[in-house]
RNA sequence: GGAGAGGUGGCCGAGCGGCUUAAGGCAACGGUUUGCUAAACCGUCGUAGGGGCUCUACCUCUACCGGGGGUUCAAAUCCCCCCCUCUCCGCCA
């Protein structure tokens, strides 16, 4: 949620972000009519409120003093104002839920402002490679698909999975599911390493707590609900650990917070049908280590490098090959400034596939959120950023895939062998 | 799930229809005192949204005592619904 102060004082900053986004930029002027008109008539209402509570207290003064005055002729009279101030009560909450109401309002789809610092585009080619890391493995070879190296292996089934499930669901076994849980616990401990204090957050969220995350209401198709209950299946970590402080008041040295979770993560992936239909690239559940961070707005952006970094680090420990690319303005998420997303290797696909996407969402969503820290007796917004670190099931898939050897075995990278017994690679058992 | 007790500012805690502008204390901040620290004393000290203006200041209004609704001229205070915490009981990985 961005700063209504902002909107007014500013209005074509943000009305050209927008369009940077390709989103609406008339938004700001709908926004800015109806908050002409709320403020008008919450003037008239605190007005009416000031003048009822005089008189009340005149009619208390009266009656405590056993004074002089005509106490049924001003209740009377307060009587109306109150009736009056009823019904415009009715008029400001009808503009309140229109121009700020977190389900309906207009300030609530206004997304953030894209930094300086993002390119400009619409399309997906507008995103900027930023660099490279690892040699991709040669060709000359026949790179199979990981639901098939899986399936070959006995350690990923998808039948058994459709079965239990659906479709979008894998069924992990032996040493698939070994690996699910090394990868799991070695990207904890290497964030935990580096400063980062592991949580271990419901896996179960609440409206308010979605809302804050701005997942809800624009992105509620995405979510699994709970049947009958105001409950959610989190689609990311990030959700129960930005809202881990919200309303809350933080003392600035307490920042900056870096904070990590391994959950699974549950995504209804509405509208994609078709794509990615196999293997475990796109699925209804998967685990993902996820890292947080609360910090100082003045550090936000160097913080996101920091965090690309930290992520980053995961990868060259797995050796697989990645590319770091900018986001483009058209690419950027609802909540974020500027999002860096980490893409690696799949020798099968012949390309680059998203495995870790970290934003910066800066004082969006501690705004949405009310989490505020004390600076010298001023209360302020932290920037909040997030990033996976990473998304595990594209991680155990690309492990299979760029680790495949012509006599069908599969190379563990050497960080992983000790979370694995020692086990160095993955054989037909 | 059942019974009971409770939820008040950063924290503790009083208030249970009008004298609350939420007492008092702690913490914090500023000052006096002091070789320094501490103590003592004085002062400041919630959040949000408006309006005014000589616009980082200052003045002023409104709302907020877990959330929502209601009664009343007037609600932290009375009534209803919901949420959360604690204690006991039941069930349970």
């Amino acid at each position: 949620m961005l700063d209504i102060k902002l909107i007014r004082s500013n209005p074509d900053l943000v009305r050209s972000a927008l369009a940077k986004r390709g989103d609406d930029p008339a938004k700001v002027d709908r926004l800015m009519a109806l908050d002409g008109e709320f403020r008008q008539l919450q003037q008239q209402l605190d007005n009416l409120r000031q003048e009822r509570n005089d008189r009340s207290k005149q009619i208390g003064a009266i009656k405590t003093e056993r004074a002089m005055g005509d106490v049924v002729a001003l209740q009377e009279v307060v009587a109306e104002i109150a009736k009056q101030i009823k019904a415009l009560e009715q008029q400001v909450s009808t503009i309140e839920s229109e121009r700020k109401n977190p389900r309906t309002g207009l300030l609530f789809q206004i997304p953030n402002i894209p930094d300086e610092s993002v390119p400009l585009g619409l399309a997906e080619s507008a995103n900027v490679e930023i660099r490279r890391w690892g040699t991709l493995p040669s060709n000359g070879f026949i790179w199979l698909p990981h639901e098939e190296i899986g399936a070959n292996l006995g350690i990923l089934d998808m039948n058994r999975a459709a079965k239990l499930a659906g479709t979008r669901f894998v069924v992990l076994k032996g040493i698939g599911a070994r690996l699910e849980r090394a990868l799991g616990n070695f990207m904890l401990d290497l964030h935990v390493a580096n400063g980062y204090t592991e949580v271990l957050p419901p896996a179960i969220a609440n409206e308010e707590t979605l809302t804050a995350n701005g997942n809800l209401p624009k992105f509620q198709d995405q979510l699994f609900k709970l049947e009958g209950l105001p409950y959610y299946l989190i689609p990311t970590a990030e959700v129960p650990l930005t809202n881990l402080y919200r309303e809350e008041i933080l003392e600035a040295d307490k920042l900056p917070l870096y904070l990590t979770a391994y959950t699974p993560c549950f995504r209804s992936e509405a509208g994609a049908a078709g794509k990615d239909t196999k293997g475990m690239i796109r699925v209804h559940q998967f685990g993902k280590v996820e890292l947080v961070k609360i910090v100082h707005p003045d550090n936000s952006f160097a913080e996101l490098e920091a965090m690309v970094e930290d992520a980053e680090r995961v990868l060259q420990a797995l050796e697989l090959p990645y590319r770091v690319m900018l986001l483009a303005t058209g690419d950027l998420g609802f909540n974020s400034a500027k999002t860096y997303d980490l893409e690696v290797w799949f020798p099968s696909q012949g390309k680059y596939r998203e495995i870790s996407s970290c934003s910066n969402c800066t004082d969006f969503q501690a705004r949405r959120g009310q989490t505020r820290f004390r600076e010298n007796s001023t209360l302020r917004f932290p920037h909040t950023l997030n990033g996976s670190g990473v998304a595990i099931g594209r991680t155990l898939a690309a492990i299979l895939e760029n680790g495949q050897r012509a006599d069908g075995t599969i190379k563990l990278p050497a960080a992983l062998w000790p979370y694995l017994g020692g086990l160095r690679e993955i054989r037909k058992e």
